[in-house]
DNA sequence: AAGGGGGACAACCGCAACGCT
DNA sequence: GAGCGTTGCGGTTGTCCCCCT
């Protein structure tokens, strides 16, 4: 015997919401909450609908400040950078981006983003000899190289995707609280963009391995409503993403931290975090546009997100005959 | 004007995780 | 620890709308 329906199907409505049943479940959730019980919450708000359609409802159109609508050249970069280290973890991607819903997001991701991702990386390339190892040695570019940087034409990151505001910061040693991984911060370079998330800008494995990085309380996409929404815009919030790697196991780590409490950018706050991969690619491994088609098709990520190699001179070495 | 095709998006489904008893 | 109900999530489907022929 299978498990028991959350609802009556028979009795339930389904399909588009009407206006007049948008405007009970707002009423109820106003007047209410939740109750912390959304299959009971149809019956009291006299809907005829599944409790599970009632809390999506709620949550992708009908909670306040939620956002529709066209997405910004910063949510498409938030979301593209995210995507290629995380995958299609939308709660995640959703949680970064406040107003959009992990529907939202998901579905834009799948009709257009991914389109427009592909449809700017140059067929031609193929895959280019490895970088000599000897560059990851040297400091992070300046942002000025990431500035004047252009070659959008063999970059496999969109120029509209460019990270151009990116500064170097330092963050402190991770500590893993969840995973059997013992740590040790790897000095990769960390960008900051505009709105404080922070990128690796380092190749890393492709992911065998992940955890969740945080609970209900990171996200607030689909929470009931009743969560302490996580507002980026409020001074003082900050998110952290970052990979590290574990030398000890031979695992690249990620780690990707909250801290909606208005603390400082360089404070860890310490929350669980993922294992990335079982080995370490090398970091002279670059992915090209078959392998980012092949990862996008094949629905695998955690591929490279920003390379720090792609300033002019490498792309000079990467695809010379494109570079002018 | 009709209808076929494709894109966009809302909604549903199923499963895993979580929490309570 | 087992069993059960509920929630959260991501994949998929259904439907509407627009454009093209």
């Amino acid at each position: 015997m299978g498990r028991a329906p959350c609802c009556d199907k028979a009795n339930v409505k389904r399909g588009p919401w009407s206006p007049e049943e948008d405007s009970k479940l707002k009423e109820y959730i106003e007047k209410h909450g939740t109750g912390g019980n959304w299959i009971a919450l149809p019956q009291k708000a006299g809907l005829k609908r599944c409790g599970k359609s009632c809390r999506l409802r709620w949550l992708n159109y009908l909670r306040p400040n939620i956002r529709h609508g066209e997405f910004s050249d910063e949510e498409d970069r938030i979301i593209c950078s995210l995507y290629v280290n995380i995958g299609s973890r939308w709660s995640i991607i959703a949680a970064q981006l406040p107003g959009r819903t992990d529907n939202d997001i998901k579905n834009y991701w799948n009709t257009k983003l991914k389109k427009k991702l592909m449809g700017l990386l140059p067929l031609s390339h193929q895959r280019k000899p490895p970088f000599p190892s000897s560059q990851h040695q040297n400091p992070p570019p300046s942002p000025s190289m990431y500035s004047d940087y252009n070659c959008s034409s063999s970059y496999y990151i969109p120029q509209t995707l460019s990270f151009t505001d990116l500064e170097p910061i330092s963050l402190p040693s991770t500590n893993f609280a969840s995973t059997s991984c013992t740590t040790t911060s790897l000095s990769l370079p960390f960008y900051q963009n505009q709105d404080s998330t922070v990128v690796s800008t380092s190749a890393i494995s492709p992911m065998q391995c992940y955890y969740p990085m945080f609970g209900s309380e990171g996200s607030c996409s689909s929470s009931d409503g009743s969560c302490t929404q996580i507002k980026q815009e409020e001074p003082g919030y900050q998110s952290y993403m970052s990979t590290s790697f574990d030398e000890f196991n031979n695992k690249a780590m990620f780690s990707y931290n909250i801290n909606g409490r208005g603390g400082n950018i360089n404070q860890w706050d310490e929350k669980s975090s993922g294992c990335f991969g079982q080995t370490q690619t090398p970091l002279e491994n670059y992915y090209d546009l078959e392998d980012i088609k092949q990862m996008i098709n094949s629905g695998s990520s955690s591929f490279i997100n920003i390379d720090e190699n792609k300033n002019e001179e490498n792309c000079m070495y990467y695809y010379p005959d494109e570079c002018n």
